[in-house]
DNA sequence: CGCCGTATTGAGCGCTCTCAAGCTAGGTGG
DNA sequence: CCACCTAGCTTGAGAGCGCTCAATACGGCG
């Protein structure tokens, strides 16, 4: 199958930076960043594992990224969830070693950016610089919803942010998840049967359906209230 | 009393850009950060409030800050500590505003950094503007600990994390708590009691010592097994 | 001395976990 | 076609951690 390359450039957060943009108000920049290379990764594929040294920045053209490590009692625990147009690999910049595992949840296709071409690229182009430093901050807390107080509040947060995140260029209110249960627990600190047990309640309440990965939101402003106003 | 004004710059994350740092090491740039002014804080007193446009990156010179938020069921929250040495006010370039309350927590000396004269510094430092990132990234995932599934395992994760970045210049055993077991609580979301019960338990054990707010770390490797091993 | 804010201790409850069984969809072989 | 298996998900029963509510202790300060 035949697809256009760049239809989700326009979402990635590197866009204003990038050579792949096709968009014209970004041609008045000097010069454009170079993606290394392209990376096609099948469903359960590594990008890069713990302690190899860093040296690229990643950006998600298509598909879905998780990044897991190994607590020292032998379970997984999951960093992150990367989607469509999120750049990751900051972590690995600052400690100057991937310390995470990061799997492709789902096919996707991801851009290698080489952290010293960025670097020096940045140099060239000192209205992008801005841009590179807000990008990197738009990692700190970003997922404050982690921290909340109660299994119910962490589950809505997390649907409104997949809502937001997760199908740029679809519907809002159906998501298809490329994570399993076990997969969101471990991310929300939960068990897997306290995500089965609060979806059911949601069903129950008509809030969202669930049919396997297949989440409808049925009811966006009462998720939106059980998220911020905690236990009800 | 007169003091030092320069004595903790040398542990300060913006030290290699910064003209308040008088090492031999850093004299190579082509120019120093100008900071704009100087502020000295009472205990209590507000650096800035939620809604205020961003305009400036702070460094702490001496002293501690709290930023808080208030949750829509009222509840105080707080964001993070900053101590000696720490720049803060990144989630707000990324947001265009302060979204939190920073409250001193003891008396403190704050250097405040415009953002914009920090950028045109850095497009004539281009050999700054990869210390600057880096800066920004070693917010990302720095309080991991928050995560971790039991009360016993955050609190001990917390001391030993106070104990690296507390008292620079000072004992790495005993500690010095700027912030009450209120403010503790609510960081690790627990409650006070909780801490409480915690620390007694501690004592119990001769992990560690506590006189008020004073608290001497006594046992270091078992608070890191206790920290890292998750519920025993 | 009394007052007030902070910290500690205690009793009981509820949310979430653990452990276990049951269910469903999809795949394989007869 | 069905029987069987497996992985992922759901449902149920019981236990424990941390919360709520309340009482008490402590120290600073007028």
């Amino acid at each position: 199958m035949i697809k256009n390359e760049h239809q989700n450039c326009g979402v990635c957060q590197f866009a204003p930076l990038c050579i792949a943009q096709p968009d014209e108000k970004y041609k008045y920049f000097d010069s454009s960043l170079p993606i290394q290379r392209h990376i096609s990764l099948h469903k359960g594929e590594v990008l890069f594992t713990p302690r190899t040294p860093f040296q690229s920045l990643y950006a998600i053209q298509s598909g879905s990224i998780k990044t897991t490590q190994i607590e020292d009692d032998g379970k997984e625990i999951i960093r992150n969830f990367y989607f469509t147009g999120d750049v990751f690999g900051y972590k690995a910049l600052h400690q100057g070693m991937y310390l995470s595992t990061a799997t492709a949840l789902s096919e996707s296709d991801v851009c290698e950016i080489d952290y010293r071409t960025f670097l020096s690229f940045l140099e060239k182009n000192h209205r992008l610089q801005e841009h590179a430093i807000y990008t990197a901050c738009s990692h700190i807390n970003a997922t404050a919803y982690l921290h909340y107080n109660s299994a119910e509040r962490r589950l809505a947060a997390f649907l409104l942010d997949l809502s937001n995140r997760l199908h740029p260029n679809f519907s809002k209110d159906v998501l298809y998840l490329p994570m399993s249960r076990q997969d969101i627990a471990n991310y929300l600190k939960l068990t897997p049967e306290t995500i089965s047990r609060i979806s059911t309640k949601y069903i129950q309440n008509k809030i969202i359906a669930v049919d396997k990965r297949k989440i409808t939101l049925l009811h966006y402003e009462r998720l939106r209230e059980i998220a911020e106003k905690g236990r009800v």
